[in-house]
DNA sequence: GCCGGATTTGACTTCGGATGCAACAAGAAT
DNA sequence: ATTCTTGTTGCATCCGAAGTCAAATCCGGC
C-alpha cells in the first residue's frame, strides 16, 4: 500500500480524470516522484527507458505537471502580463495577437490586463504582484513610481510605444517623429499649406510625439496649424474636422490626424458633411496603418508601424531579460511606412 | 530568533523588496504565519486589531499573498481561461474587453490564448491544463472530445456563439436566426428579388446559422439565391460582390453578407468597383453590429449583437458554475437588434 | 568475479500560504 | 471565585513538483 499523496477517488469521476499527481503517476510506473519530474524536465539525468515508461503511465492518467507546485518551487511561473490600456482601439488588437502567439511560442502564457481608465493601473498593479509574472508588457502610460515597483521587484517590463520618463525602462516604439516629418515634408512639397491637426488625447505619449514632430516641422516652413484635441476614436475625427473647418473658416489644405481612426473620421466628415473631395480638395493623412485605413473606400495616406517586428522584438526583449536579469534598459525605435494611398497628395 | 522561512536579503536590494513572505510579515508583527494568512482572507477568524497591526507590516514590507503558494492549497487559482480564435476580426476585440473587465470586477484574471488556426486547439488545450484554471470561456470551435476533457477535469466552461454539438456545454449565443430572418423579411417587404449571400467559412458555427436562417427564409418566399463562400474579412466581402455580380450576370438586389466585415467589403466594392448607389441599386446587409458599421461612410444595415449583456452573461454563468459545480449545461440565446442603417431599402 | 567511474535513482526537504485542531484568553453566567 | 462560552491564536501539516545528495546500478576493463 503506497504511503500518501496519492489523489483521492477522481472527483471528476471518468477514468482519466483531472487530479493525477506526480504520485500517481510514480506509482503507475513503479517509479519514485522524483523521476517524474524529471521525466518532465528536459536535460534532467533520466533514463530514456524510465523516461518512456513514466511517459507511458502519465499519458494514461491524463498527467499534466501542476504548474502552481511548480512557479512555486522554481520561482519561473511562464507568466507574462500584457496590459493594454484601450482594447477597442483599432491598433491594439494586432498588437495583442501577435505579442500572444509570440509570447506562447516561447513558453509563456498572457496574463491580460486591459483597463476602463488610466487611473486604474495602481489597483490593477496589485492584481499582478501575487501571481509573481516573469515579466511585463505595457502598453499603458505609467508612471515613475508604477516602473520602479517593477524595478524593484526585479521583474523586467517592456513599454510599447511608451518610454519611461525618469525611471529608466525598456522600450519598442515606433518612431513617431521621423515618421510624422515623412508625411508633413510630403505634404508641404505637393503645395499645402493651410494645415489643420486632429490631436490625440495629452496623456498619450505617442500622441504628443507625432503632434510635436508635426508643429515643428511646420513651423520650419513658417506654418502654423489649426489644432484640434480628440480622442483617438473615429468620433473624434468628424468633431475635429468640423472643428477645424470652422476655426480656419473652412480654408484648409490639409488634415493631419494623429493616428488612424480619426483621420477615416475625418475623412467621412469631410466627404458626407462638407462635399469635399478628398484628396483634390483636401489631403488627410493618418498614423498606424490599422486594417480599415486601407478599405477601398478610405485608402488613406498613412505611416505603417511595423507592428509584426515590434511586437517580436518587445517579446524577444523581454525574454532576454527573464533569461539574463539587470540588462540595461535598451530602447528600440522602428521606423514606419509610408503608405501613400490615395487620401492626399504628396509631393 | 526565528525558527527558519524567512526571506534571505532581498534579491532587488531596495527596501520593501520583492520576497517578502508570510513569515517576514509575522516576524515584524510579533505574531505566527497563521495570523497573517487569516488576515488577508475574509470571513476569517482574527481579531481587527490584530489584522491591522498585520496590514501595517505586510504594507511596510510590500507584501502581498502567493498565487501559486494559495493556489496549490486551496485549489482555486482564480485564473479563468478566455479563447478567441482571432484577434483581429473586428467583432472579438469588443467582446474581449467585456469579458476581461467583469472577470477582473469579479477577481478573476484572464488567461488569454488566441490561435492562428483551430488546428492548434489541442495543443493550446495542453497549455492550460498545468494551470488549472478554474473555468473557461472559449470563442473557438471545439470538437466534442475538447469539450469531454474539460467536463471530465471538472472545469466548467462557456462557449461563446458556438454551442456544443454532442457534448452538452453551457453556451452564451446571439440569435443568428432571428436576426436573419428580421433581415429577410424586410428585404423581401421592401420588394428584394435576386439576392446573393456572401457566406462565411464552414467551420464557423454562426455563420452556418445565419447562413441557413436566410436560405430557408428565401427559399419560403421561391427565391434562389446566389452563394459566395468567404471568409469573414474585409477582402472577401470584396470577392464575394465580384462573384456574385458574376454568377448573376450583375442582376443583383440585394446581398446578404453573415458579418459585417464582408459587407463593409462588398459595400466599397459596389462603389467603387460598379459604381453602384447604396442602397438604391443595391441593398447590403451585414450581421453583428461592429463600430466601423456605423461609421458615416457605411452607415451598414445590420443587426447588432447585444454583447454586453452577452459577455455579462458568460462571465455570470460561468461564475455560477464555479461556485457550485454541476450545474446543468444551459444555453442562453441574445436576441440582435436591427439597425436599419442606410445601406439597404428595408420594407 | 571484482573494481572504478559514470549514470540513475529515491528519500527527503523545500517553496509559501491555508486550515484543522488544540491551547488559550477574555468576558459572562452562576 | 469558578465554570462555561465565545472568540483568537499558534502549531503542525498539507498542497504538488523540483532539486540535493547519497545510495544504488550499470558498464567496460582486468
Amino acid at each position: 500500500m503506497p504511503k500518501k499523496k496519492l489523489s483521492e477517488a477522481v472527483p471528476g469521476g471518468g477514468p482519466g480524470g483531472s487530479g493525477a499527481t506526480s504520485y500517481d503517476v510514480a506509482e503507475l510506473a513503479g517509479v519514485s516522484q522524483s523521476a517524474v519530474s524529471r521525466a518532465f524536465r528536459t536535460g534532467a539525468s533520466i533514463a530514456p527507458k524510465t523516461r518512456e515508461k513514466i511517459m507511458r503511465a502519465a499519458k494514461q492518467l491524463g498527467y499534466q505537471p501542476n504548474a502552481f507546485a511548480r512557479g512555486l518551487i522554481t520561482r519561473r511561473t511562464n507568466l507574462v502580463a500584457v496590459v493594454i490600456s484601450n482594447l477597442t482601439n483599432l491598433y491594439y488588437p494586432e498588437v495583442l495577437a501577435e505579442l500572444t502567439q509570440r509570447l506562447s511560442a516561447q513558453g509563456h502564457r498572457v496574463l491580460l490586463f486591459s483597463l476602463a481608465s488610466e487611473s486604474e493601473i495602481d489597483e490593477m498593479l496589485g492584481l499582478i504582484w501575487p501571481y509573481r509574472v516573469d515579466g511585463a508588457i505595457i502598453a499603458a502610460r505609467l508612471k515613475d513610481d508604477q516602473i520602479r515597483q517593477f524595478n524593484d521587484r526585479g521583474i523586467p517590463i517592456i513599454l510599447y510605444n511608451r518610454v519611461g520618463e525618469g525611471e529608466p525602462a525598456a522600450s519598442v516604439c515606433c518612431d513617431s517623429a521621423s515618421g510624422e516629418r515623412e508625411l508633413v515634408r510630403n505634404l508641404l512639397a505637393a503645395g499645402h499649406r493651410r494645415f489643420g491637426i486632429i490631436a490625440g488625447p495629452q496623456d498619450s505619449y505617442v500622441g504628443e510625439e507625432r503632434l510635436d514632430s508635426a508643429r515643428r516641422h511646420l513651423a520650419a516652413a513658417g506654418i502654423e496649424p489649426f489644432i484640434y484635441r480628440g480622442g483617438f476614436d473615429y468620433h473624434s475625427g468628424d468633431e475635429g474636422l468640423r472643428a477645424l473647418m470652422e476655426a480656419s473658416g473652412g480654408a484648409l489644405d490639409a488634415v493631419i490626424a494623429t493616428n488612424d481612426a480619426m483621420a477615416l473620421g475625418a475623412m467621412d466628415c469631410a466627404r458626407g458633411v462638407y462635399d469635399l473631395a478628398i484628396p483634390q480638395q483636401l489631403s488627410i493623412v493618418g498614423f498606424d496603418g490599422v486594417g480599415p485605413a486601407t478599405w477601398g473606400g478610405y485608402q488613406l495616406t498613412t505611416i505603417r508601424q511595423p507592428v509584426r517586428r515590434m511586437a517580436e522584438a518587445a517579446v524577444d526583449m523581454l525574454i532576454e531579460r527573464i533569461e539574463q536579469p539587470g540588462m540595461i534598459p535598451e530602447q528600440r525605435l522602428f521606423g514606419g511606412e509610408l503608405l501613400p494611398g490615395r487620401s492626399a497628395r504628396l509631393g
